[in-house]
DNA sequence: CTGAAAGCGCTTACAG
DNA sequence: CTGAAAGCGCTTACAG
């Protein structure tokens, strides 16, 4: 594939120009004034065209980017890419990033503020022109220091509320505030919410949702807000499940994708059955609930518009530095169930 | 976090030695001959490496690769990062990468050869130092090519036999005919596969273990392989399990962990009881059969291994260029579940 | 519309 | 053990 690489001196020569306008050509460049682009003569353009075509030339990343310091390459700093959430947002940037001709690195946190910091020290010393970042906890100062910097840089998922930032983050407390009243409707009234023991702004919000819900229905003296463990998930909800009494609980909202499976598959393994004797809603779906014998209701998160609303903005940032920060929220849908009717009048 | 970048420069000003004896102090450079370092009085070397540690000095890394001809970055290609298999191989090799301060790119091919080429041409246009490759349908001509220059790959999952390179594959016959006598010891006789309508090496393995299994139990009479479309799993898998007269047919063998799932899915459907009216074996595990009121018999890829093996290859190839290619043949583990028992002896 | 020249920040033989 | 110098391949004001 690589016989010889070429350069665009090589090109220079071989159409009889100079570097420079090859340069020019290859790349169309903009004047400095911003509007009208370069002139180079279209014939002349053609004819380097065809040269560069005939060569296979290939821009030389490095140098472009050591000249321009400009690396078009982005850093996405997830929680953790194998969980299924964060994959798909991530596969989505990937696609986007590519058709805008910038290249993605990946990184995750496991929720670990020193893992992020040297994430970001990585990605930075790699030279990528913007970051995009689910900060975890405890990242606050790790957050107000990078933006100290003039790197462009997009929350997603989760806030930072101590520092002026571009976010894109989901209708938290919207969220919550319907899975609650669609619960409500669907019978059930001692309903408690199953969390994870993690200050972050989603969570935080996520269980605000539900207590205000709560509260506005007359239902606040029964509401309840489990913690589980991020790091052992499994032992915690099972111990966590195993002391609720379900003759009283009847219903429980589970406040992330991982805390849903891992809450089904637990109610499932102590032979609780769902929505008999307890109404469940999850946060987003799973391939793991479309096996279950009931349908289940759920919080869907538009992970495409996650995707696409933090790349365009911080490639919109990379080319207009002083703009100042935008938070977007995103709209969440109620995907409805059977999980969340006690009665169960559908069939599946 | 950046007042002001410092180069290497900077520091040789700062600490009065020339910008060259920096890099070596930074480096810790072997000298050519390749095995006692770069001498640098150590007194020199701990004051220059104090001064970068003040400056918060960090390498640029588009100058450093121009000059070395290293983006210490690996551009790993697969099929779909969305799909779990994959997600959990690419964090796997996230991980492993960053250990060797290397960075990784990923790209997802969908099963598209002119994906693949477009994504190749854009990790070498990046500079990666090594690829690592899951090569799609009708992409040999691809591989080729790519063998022509001098970049290490290695491919990962499949097979292209018609170029001597580097592999990590699975043993693919091996899996399968475990597979096949373990329906067979639990009772099942007519055993039929699911696959792709695929030209890869592991599906063609895939199915030739599957049929080899078959006639050395004298069962080739009843031996079938059944072709799903990738491009429409869901439609293709619900019309093939229709057409399946599970009355003569008791057992089924999916050929890789999606068309495991959407089949388990579509039997579910269709209201066929496994293990009693169909005897199942999965290629790899799913949470989506985690609520169901069977456990899924099935074959374990090694994840960690493929991550690893085809990951530190790459990177002794990048500094061993003429190594022969090697075949990395991995090992599969078999699952047992009540899924390949027609009588459920065990509870679940 | 085109060219000559400088320089991005680093590494690397080469010479002492 | 250390320094001077060249140069990786490109972009970008600047000057015509």
């Amino acid at each position: 594939m690589i016989k010889k690489v070429y350069t665009i001196k090589d090109i220079a020569r071989e159409a009889g120009v100079s570097p420079s306008l090859v340069s020019f050509a290859l790349n169309n460049t903009l004047s400095p004034n911003g509007q009208k682009r370069y002139k180079v003569n279209d014939e002349t353009a053609r004819r380097i065209m065809a040269i560069a075509e005939k060569f296979n030339y290939k821009q030389n990343n490095a140098a472009r980017s050591l000249r321009s310091r400009r690396s078009r390459a982005i850093g996405v700093i997830l929680s953790d890419i194998s969980n299924p959430f964060f994959s798909s947002i991530a596969r989505r940037i990937e696609d986007e990033a590519f058709m805008a001709d910038y290249t993605v690195l990946f990184g995750s946190t496991d929720e670990k503020p020193e893992k992020l910091e040297r994430l970001i020290r990585t990605f930075i010393s790699k030279g990528v022109d913007g970051l995009i970042i689910v900060p975890c906890e405890r990242s606050e100062r790790i957050i107000e220091n990078l933006m100290e910097g003039n790197l462009p840089v997009v929350l997603l998922d989760r806030d930072v509320e101590s520092v002026a930032v571009n976010r894109v983050v989901l209708d938290n407390e919207a969220a919550c505030g319907e899975a609650i009243c669609k619960l409500h409707e669907g019978g059930y009234r001692c309903i408690e919410m199953v969390s994870y023991d993690m200050e972050v702004s989603n969570i935080a919000h996520r269980e605000a949702g539900y207590l205000a819900a709560m509260e506005q229905l007359g239902l606040g003296a029964c509401a309840h807000v489990h913690k589980i463990d991020y790091d052992q998930v499994e032992q915690s909800m099972a111990a966590c499940l195993a002391s609720i009494d379900f003759t009283k609980t009847d219903a429980l909202l589970f406040a992330t994708n991982s805390l849903s499976v891992a809450g089904v598959k637990a109610l499932h393994r102590l032979g609780v059955e769902i929505p008999r004797q307890v109404g469940v809603v999850a946060f987003d779906g799973s391939e793991a609930f479309d096996l279950a014998p009931f349908s289940m209701a759920c919080i869907k998160q538009p992970v495409g518009q996650f995707a696409h609303e933090a790349l365009s903005r911080v490639i919109y940032l990379i080319d207009h530095p002083d703009e100042a920060p935008v938070t977007h929220v995103l709209a969440p849908t109620f995907v409805d169930g059977d999980s969340a009717y006690r009665k169960k009048s559908e069939n599946k």
